[in-house]
DNA sequence: GTGTGACTTGGAGTCCGTG
DNA sequence: CCACGGACTCCAAGTCACA
């Protein structure tokens, strides 16, 4: 599992828990919504700036959001 | 404190205790050595690719160096 | 509500050097 | 051993239309 799954994975996790859609995240980040659906499908390597927006947006640490699934 | 301060302080702080320099980092990590430099001056917002790597080479894990120093 | 292809552009990341 | 600069390449960032 490289870093793009770890953080797909978390993101879709960490959302679903707070029951929010894309789209809704995408306007709490201030994020695109198909650009969060990109990271979803590990498309590209966010940088930690994104990963930091997210995490804010969901309400918890940027480093949760990398943590591994070990 | 931004994400790349954080990045940065971890960074430094994680590579200092292992005793190694920027340059054999870079060289473990293999990033340039200008660029983990930038890094650690909070020039860059890196990506989680790169973080990965440097995390790697540094032994711990990618969500170790975004923790925030709370 | 989400996936996807196409597109542009600013910044990530490299490589050369200097003090 | 590190800060810092210029010049370069290439991908993340951001947006859109459509399925």
């Amino acid at each position: 599992m490289n870093i793009r799954e770890i953080l797909a994975a978390n993101l879709k996790r960490y959302r679903r828990e707070r029951g929010v859609s894309q789209e809704e995240l995408a306007h709490l980040a201030e994020i695109d919504r198909t650009y969060i659906s990109s990271l979803e499908r590990c498309q590209y390597a966010a940088s930690i700036e994104v990963v930091d927006r997210l995490a804010r947006a969901l309400g918890i640490d940027a480093a949760d959001l990398l943590r591994g699934t070990v």
